[in-house]
DNA sequence: AGTAAACATGACAAGTAATGGCATGATTAA
DNA sequence: TTAATCATGCCATTACTTGTCATGTTTACT
């Protein structure tokens, strides 16, 4: 085996040890512990922080977090980081975000110039538009690894009145909009709510809990109609042209002959005060035909809008 | 020099140059041409994609696109990578997907199957969520290398009544909310307009154009309120607490004791059609004091909704 | 067809690097 | 004090690398 080779392999090997001595890597490599004294010079001369302490029960420890092999990228590659990097850009607080830069750092260096020019250039070029949040979430990491060890968390959280103290079991959580929501087991209510991680003021204490769990993934998966109300919605060409880019219903839209179209599509009436706003928004060009309460609702607050702006009343 | 230094600098020196012959590479490195087919075989034997033509005007050439010389990272540096990939999975099209793939394989391998299980709970319990989309966008590409490049293009676009054919020069894209914009500007209309990119139907000609001109952070910066108007709106304590989560008005609430606010802000006359969604959601919690445009047009918009669902048409 | 430019491969001697063995010293815990 | 451990130097031996030379092959040019 080559020098080389060897290297690389005592390289992982002490990485996954973290402490040993040298008689040990002699016995593993079956090379003598001069050998041994010499390979890691060489490996610490080649940046591996590691340190040796003396005497009996001594040993050769590494100080850092694991390495893994080296990999060789393509320049298109590192690009495609690069760019992966940037849709990260408009978050404020991200889990990661030492990792993020140090990586952004190694691999810029070892761009040669003209594909560091590339790289600025692409990052001039494109851009992934979240909006772009002053609000701070300092606790994101922190309810990140409890969602993935399957803690139970007592948080103070700031919610619509007041600030409570809750007993809950995270299930993950996710950027919306620029914003960091995390569903959780709310063991008081007995149910699954979805929280604001910025509205998290502390957390009180944290417990670990092996009984298993759903995950975020089966939770999209699992979100379930529980009370099915039937959306029926006529909409004009142009309300057609909207609506197909409208997330929620492009799927439910069908389209006529002269273009106009209609939204017929089963969604839970907890959903209602959410789509509310786009009917609105459309007006005209779309007329909802049931639910008979999303209408009842459009027609209130039409008139509380008609209230407020009484003509002559400005 | 150690020979396995050499290798390397070999495998940036052949990257670069692509095609040479192994004269060429023994006098760059001063040594035995012997030694350059010796090292160029270890070089294949590790994995560099190489291959040789024989006789007269023959040579050895590099198959795949530049390497970079390999990389050490950390666990954690590795599992960022994963992170920042997983922000851009809801995406539907994505320029460098085939990149984002092999990077994201290369890696996984890698890592020793602990560090694995890490990455896939990680892919279980955070997500970022936009909306996902099924519309096409299949000339994203194009349209970004031709802002990279400073192409004039000619298009045909599907806008709000007909396909049309336009020119324009594009300044960059962007995805908000799972679709992608591009900003360009537009030589018949002689100013920047906003197009959607799944909307260009196809791309009838690309002209390279060397002017100088802005790209998307100039433009995103140079941002211009042209037709300024004062928006001044009272909140209830529900407004105030709605709209301290609503990005574009977050700095211009100013709250007073009782927890009511205002919001007091300079806005382009264009917003004004984009931000009155919003107040009709909020309903009584926000009342428009200026502008007078603003508050019509909730009228307005309020007087259809009544007149599309009078009472007992239903 | 002949020649020159390239790759491909083998043999061998000379040179260089890596290794193991040994010795010595330092440090630390039992 | 002793045993376990790292640290370093020296040297003979072994293993590897290199350059030189020789021989073949393929291909393009004249």
């Amino acid at each position: 085996m080559s020098k080389a080779k060897r290297l690389l392999d005592i390289l992982l090997f002490v990485n996954a040890k973290r402490k040993f001595t040298a008689q040990e890597l002699a016995d593993e490599f079956k090379i003598s512990v001069r050998t041994v004294h010499r390979d890691l010079l060489d490996l610490s001369d080649m940046g591996l922080p590691i340190y040796a302490e003396q005497g009996r029960n001594g040993g050769h420890t590494v100080i850092t977090t694991r390495l893994l092999p080296p990999m060789l990228f393509t320049e298109e590659e590192v690009v495609s980081i690069f760019f992966a990097f940037q849709a990260l850009n408009y978050y404020r607080d991200l889990p990661f975000d030492a990792e993020i830069r140090s990586v952004t750092h190694k691999l810029y260096r070892s761009l040669p110039k003209d594909a560091q020019a590339k790289v600025d250039k692409l990052r001039s070029y494109i851009a992934f538009w979240n909006p772009k949040r002053t609000i701070d979430t300092p606790l994101l990491k922190n309810v990140l690894d409890a969602s993935i060890e399957g803690s139970q968390l007592h948080i103070q959280y700031h919610s619509k009145k007041a600030i409570t103290t809750k007993h809950i079991r995270p299930i993950g959580v996710y950027a919306h909009n620029g914003l960091w929501y995390m569903p959780a087991y709310d063991f008081h209510k007995d149910k699954v709510l979805l929280f604001r991680v910025d509205r998290i003021h502390a957390i009180i204490s944290s417990i670990k809990d092996d009984s298993n769990f759903t995950n975020l993934e089966e939770w999209f998966d699992s979100y379930e109609v529980t009370t099915p109300i039937r959306l029926l919605v006529e909409l004009s060409k142009e309300g057609v042209r909207q609506c197909l880019s409208e997330p929620n219903f492009q799927g439910f839209v069908t389209i006529n002959e002269h273009g106009t179209g209609t939204i017929d599509a089963v969604i839970d009436e907890g959903e209602l005060h959410f789509i509310a706003p786009l009917f609105y928004r459309l007006g005209l060009h779309a007329k909802i035909i049931e639910p008979e309460e999303l209408i009842q609702h459009m027609r209130k607050q039409a008139k509380e809008i008609l209230t407020m702006y009484q003509e002559g009343n400005l």
